[in-house]
Parts: C-alpha cells; sequence; structure tokens
DNA sequence: CTTCTAAATGTTATATTATTACATAATGTT
DNA sequence: AACATTATGTAATAATATAACATTTAGAAG
C-alpha cells in the first residue's frame, strides 16, 4: 500500500487535473487551465509537480516534458517507471508488466553502480495509428 | 557494421567535441565551446544535434537534456538505448548489455502497440561515490 | 559541365521549459 | 508558546529549444 499523502491545495488542483486529462500534460499548458484557481506563477506549478512526482502521485515523461498520473496507484514504483508513447498520436500510458518490473529492478552489470531508480520508455505506434 | 556517414563541417565540430569530453554535454555549453570556431547561434548546434542523434553518433540523456558520444560504435543502436547514471556526481555511461538489449528490444505486451524504440535510465550512485 | 534536388548553413527573433531569490503564511511538533 | 517544516505568493531571469526566411554547398541525373 501506498503511503497516504495529505496533498497540498495547490498539490491537489494540479493532480486533480492532470489526473482527470487521462494523459500526459505540460506545465504551461497546467498553468493556463489553474489560472482561474488562483494559480498564477510558473513557479507554482513546478513546485507542486515536484512534490507529486517526488511522493508518485504523477511521473515526468523526460522524453515529452509532460506530467502523467501514476496508473499504479495500489503500488510504489515511482522509482521503477515504465511508459509506451506512441510517437504518431502522442498517447502515452504507463506499463505495469511485473516480469518487466522485476527484471529491470533486479538488473545490474559489472559497473560497480548501485542502482535506485530507472526510467522506461519504449516508442512505437499504438493500435490505432497502425492501422492508419 | 554502421553505416558510415560524412559529416558535414558543423556536425564534425561538434561530434568531435562531444566525444573527446568524455561525458554528456549540455547544447548551450557546446554553443560557448564552439563559438571560436564560428558557430555562434544555437540553431546551429541543434540542428547539428539532431542529425548526430538521428544517425546515432550521440545520444540524448533525456532526464538531463544532454548529449553524449555513442559508445558502441560498432553496432547500430542507436533505438535501443540505455544508460547508466549517478545521481551524485552526473557521471553517465551507456549499458552495453546484450541480454538486457535482446530482452527489451522483444519485449511486447497486451496493448497492442508496436515497439520501434526504447530508451533506459538507470540512476544510483557510482562506484566512487557510493564510498564517499 | 549543367541542371536539379536535397542537405546544410547563417541569421534574427521568439517560444518553451525551468529556476533563483526573497517575503510571507500555514502546518505540525515539542 | 516556541520552533521547525512545508507550502505559498510574486517578480525576475535562466536555460532549453524552435520558427521563419535567405543563402550556400554537395550529390545525383542528364
Ligand atoms: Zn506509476
Ligand atoms: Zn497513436
Ligand atoms: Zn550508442
Ligand atoms: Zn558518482
Amino acid at each position: 500500500m501506498q503511503k497516504e499523502h495529505n496533498l497540498s491545495k495547490n498539490q491537489k488542483i494540479i493532480f486533480d487535473l492532470i489526473d482527470k486529462s487521462g494523459g500526459p500534460m505540460k506545465a504551461y499548458s497546467i498553468l493556463f487551465s489553474v489560472q482561474k484557481k488562483g494559480i498564477k506563477a510558473p513557479l507554482q506549478v513546478y513546485r507542486a509537480l515536484d512534490k507529486l512526482v517526488e511522493i508518485g502521485k504523477i511521473h515526468k515523461i523526460e522524453s515529452r516534458n509532460a506530467f502523467i498520473a501514476c496508473q499504479n496507484s495500489s503500488c510504489q514504483i515511482s522509482k521503477a517507471t515504465a511508459f509506451s508513447i506512441c510517437e504518431s498520436c502522442e498517447n502515452v500510458s504507463e506499463i505495469s508488466n511485473s516480469k518487466l518490473s522485476k527484471y529491470l529492478s533486479n538488473f545490474s552489470d559489472n559497473s560497480g553502480m548501485k542502482y535506485s531508480k530507472y526510467n522506461l520508455e519504449f516508442f512505437g505506434l499504438c493500435k490505432k495509428c497502425k492501422s492508419k
């Protein structure tokens, strides 16, 4: 079970927005959407995003500079993330595959590195875009 | 064998700089370093970087907005990249592990996505930083 | 060698993404 | 109440990346 975090006002506004959007959102698009709720400055958005990433409620899609709500709410995998990204329609979804996460979490090589976190992004074409 | 590409003047200047640096470099730090060679504008740097990424001579470290020379010059893996990143000293190295790349290249799930590319970033502490 | 085309370059301006710095307020703990 | 921690508000600015347009260079085709 994931630890329950009491989100602050700004954190809640921003998390709800991202969560309801169902897909990745960019920081300045978030900013635009929450201005009517009194969040006026980029920093207010980035601070909430940082915190939400830290506690695992959202993840950053690094290749897109965008943020998506965690789609595995019941498990704590914010340090082991995998995404599937359609290069045509930009649809993103979080991959939840226990064999994959086990394989990557246990990965080690002879470099002497101690790995504590990973992020994997797969790119390709989704079902819809393939058949166009 | 990787296809031989004749790099253009700017591409060669920028590739040589990144390659010789031995680590990841950021676009504007590259720009600063090549100004004495006549490359004056960000776009000149970004165009060369885009091309070098496309042909696999360099890779972008997405989580760092930085570019590193491919450390697997003999193989064509620009569409299947894996990196190890030290969160303390920011040392980055390209992981060349055939089992890992085979596992990921063959990965598929029931989402209907057809994967053609992936990028994996491992984070942790390198040997040196661990023992501090 | 000439014509055509694709790729690369040069230049200016601008868009997008993210952080620094400083002041204040709210929340939780002892 | 005193203290520490976390969150907020605001302004300015830094860092990263692209748009638009003109020109030049390098290859391919005839
Ligand atoms: Zn998640
Ligand atoms: Zn698609
Ligand atoms: Zn490589
Ligand atoms: Zn290190």
